[in-house]
DNA sequence: CTTCCAAAACCTACGTCGTAGGTTTCTGCT
DNA sequence: AGCAGAAACCTACGACGTAGGTTTTGGAAG
């Protein structure tokens, strides 16, 4: 139908496809992706696609790298503080990824290691390192950070088609604890529960700063 | 070959299916696994599979199920500080995830409802609301507590087919701040890191329960 | 103006996958 | 003895990822 004839160019690059490819993953899911299926919504036999990307690993890596390059932040000066810069980032990351959140259990999955997603780390780790924090605490910052952040998020996105879950509703008789606290997960998935959890997190790194290497509030074993 | 004549049991049910589904992924990892190869592994037709579950869905929670049975602690009496319940649940749960690295994904990205998850949270958030944690703090502590050991045992077993991953190395010129911070990222993946950041998390829980509502520590809005 | 080449698209074909639908055989109850 | 249901099997279909080969074309070299 829409194919072109052969070696006429259809205006393919790794751009365009990444982009049709997210788009194509958000509405249909991870699942149901594929090359057949993209190469016919871009109008374009499957193997042209092998051109611009060698298989679906560079895919699926195209398509990671596409929705973190819309995480970066405006301001790329290096002004405010660290929790600033790292609050923003963050809320940043919660946006896109309830922009995509067929799309994020990719990011949470593959080890991130493009240009954009270092950029964004070195402006946050150098603004901690600036205000004083131990390297230690500033060297653990980034994974402890996108840990809660990458796993959060999946949870809070797994649930409906369109990504935003509920509670499922349990067993009173069985549970007694959890089920009385239901009522304060209502807001599950919310702002408010995000920025709560958020602050808690920097919380946890900004009082481990006061404290270095002091040991645990329980027992510590060396190993 | 090992095939049964038709009528006659093989000794399939549930259980044994997880079990050798759970072996089999652990040693193809779970892009190779699938119905016809866990038939293989079983000596049994495929489509027999599918009178105990039906469907590859339904074989990925008994999955699921299965490898999470493994972290149910051996003293479900009720001693212990929430401090102590929670570390010792984080560390079991740390452990499962290392004996099975390629199952593990599949925990973090499916919500987890079977009866040995809930009895496990159940256990540590009554520990808590005993310890007089307010309400709010225990009803986010599971979210905040899982999210976080998703997220980053997501990051730290995706690397090496084994699962035990290695920093990449990055560009030093281009990133100077992280690649300082490089040598202190020496451990990573080891328990050493895993009990820092464990510690972090529930500092930070801790200490939210000293100020239940207040304000973050930096600019708030209400939204 | 002709010739040639590399890029970019296309086509064919293979092995594998999940699973719908139907068939056969055995076990246990009446 | 006879029957019902469980548990296995077999066949077949459409979709997948991709290896390998073919065709067309725009532009550079002569």
């Amino acid at each position: 139908m829409a194919r072109r004839t052969q070696g006429v160019s259809a205006g393919l690059d790794r751009e365009r496809i990444a982009a049709v490819a997210v788009a194509l993953v958000d509405r249909d899911g991870l699942e149901r992706f594929g090359v057949r299926r993209l190469a016919e919504e871009l109008g374009v036999d499957p193997m042209s696609i092998y051109h611009h990307l060698k298989g679906k690993a560079a895919l699926l890596d195209a398509i990671s790298e596409a929705v973190l390059a819309e995480v970066a932040g405006g301001e790329d000066d290096t002004s405010g503080s660290w929790e600033e810069i790292t609050r923003a980032t963050a809320r940043r990351y919660r946006e896109m990824a309830y922009r995509h959140p067929r799309v994020f259990p990719l990011l949470a999955t593959r080890a991130q290691t493009s240009p954009v997603a270092l950029t964004g780390l070195e402006r946050m780790v150098s603004a901690m390192r600036a205000a004083g924090l131990p390297d230690q605490v500033v060297a653990d910052a980034p994974l402890m950070l996108f840990g809660f952040l990458n796993g959060y998020l999946l949870a809070v996105l797994s649930g409906e088609p369109d990504g935003i879950g509920a509670v499922p509703a349990i067993d009173a008789a069985a549970y007694p604890t959890m089920a009385t606290l239901m009522p304060l997960q209502a807001g599950f998935g919310s702002p408010a529960e995000f920025d709560r959890m958020l602050d808690t997190v920097l919380d946890g790194i900004r009082n481990r700063a006061a404290r270095p290497d002091g040991p645990g509030p329980a027992q510590r074993v060396s190993s």
